[in-house]
DNA sequence: ACTCCTGTTGATCGGATGATCTATTATTTT
DNA sequence: AAAATAATAGATCATCCGATCAACAGGAGT
């Protein structure tokens, strides 16, 4: 008998699945899909790429909004590695090399087409998670760059924190213009930001010899040098 | 007789306009109404606004998407200066100069709460005119400023495209963190601008005493003075 | 095989939304 | 005063959208 199955042309996906795994599989979607057409996208949209009922969602997630607080938590959570903040105040590193290890790492997480839409959609929005968030990497990320480039800058010529903003933004702004305005951008960011890093670092007159860095003579990369100005 | 005037409360609002007016009147509030609540803002909401009935904003535009363009136009339109490419490439003005002005200049049309939601709004909704738009800007302006800084920085350390984008994105964020993402920003960014510049500058090795500017001695600008490395 | 449990469906409701239409009122123009 | 035109009031249409609910179906346990 073929028709026993119910093969309603679905193939390869089971019909009946755990609670769990229907949750994850439609918060999973639901990112993908809000990223793409905006938070005011519709959930019987949403449900036919799912390949389930509108309905069903309402059995999971009580309203759209609790479906959308769901994505933002997904999105959001696990964006900030709680080791950066000491890993950033570490001065038997380079800050040259902190920083670069930061915005490699940090790049990599949030260079992402969903994240990047999602948090400029809620964002525009003026979703509280957006807001804590950014207030949250201004206290544990940007202000010890702050304090970190304080201590290394010239008397003269201090740091503030539109510094690090600008620093900030400017790597930021190359997701920006890939995900937001769908212009092109390099395929590894890794050099422009080294680039961004090293412009910021030179502004204070900050380069190796400035820093107490026993262990690490020269950073492991094969491009092109770092800025040595006292050299 | 005191009901002959018709006072529905309205004080101060002529009912009937002249076609052009009424027109104009209309792009004016979606402007200010699309770009706070998002361009899938509803019809009747703007109406209320506007204090006109919902069915009059269909005499004026066809439908929604054509009132959208209106907005759009109005928008974009009048954004980039005809003459900022030519006095870019004015040599007898020093970079710094040129680039200082044009930010300034820029930032003062662009740092302006209805423009960066509706340009972040059109972003994401992929509209053909915000890509040609930063099209437009990138071979325009941004393409200059990466010739001037070729012709003064120094053989060893030659400028790519994305070291533009990253000093034009540092500014821009500026705009982004207050409007965006509703963050705190200095009332007058003329300082950070200049500093951004200034590091871009300096990253190049391109001061006063490489520009060939005779007749500009110093900026006049009374605060924080520009680097001078070879002064 | 039978029942029980529950994940899933399909139909549907109430409200919102873009867009249209008619009749009426107000204002400008001739 | 009369004609022309803006705008209103208001109903209405078709559709869309979030949310609800009764009924179905498919797998696990006894």
């Amino acid at each position: 008998m073929d028709g026993t199955t119910g093969q309603d042309g679905d193939i390869g996906t089971r019909r009946r699945l755990p609670p769990r795994e229907r949750r994850e599989q439609i918060v999973a979607e639901a990112v993908r899909f809000f990223a793409e057409v905006g938070l005011d996208g519709n959930t019987r949209q949403l449900a036919k790429r799912l390949g389930v009922t509108q309905s069903l969602l309402f059995k999971y997630f009580a309203t759209k909004e609790d479906l959308l607080e769901a994505v933002y938590e997904r999105v959001y959570l696990g964006r900030l590695s709680a080791d950066w903040p000491t890993r950033m105040a570490d001065r038997s590193t380079p800050l040259r090399t902190r920083l670069l290890e930061f915005y490699t790492e940090y790049s990599g997480l949030i260079f992402e087409h969903d994240w990047m839409r999602i948090f400029m959609f809620s964002g525009l929005a003026g979703a509280a998670l957006n807001h804590r968030y950014l207030e949250h990497l201004s206290e544990t990320i940007l202000t010890p760059v702050l304090a970190e480039t304080a201590a290394l800058a010239t008397t003269d010529k201090q740091p503030t924190m539109e510094d690090i903003w600008n620093l900030h933004g400017g790597i930021v702004y190359i997701g920006i213009r890939k995900h937001i305005y769908g212009l092109p951008t390099p395929d590894c960011p890794d050099a422009a930001i080294a680039n961004a890093i090293d412009k910021y670092l030179s502004y204070f007159d900050i380069g190796y010899g400035k820093d107490a860095s026993p262990h690490i003579s020269r950073p492991d990369r094969p491009d092109d040098g770092p800025p040595a100005p006292g050299d």
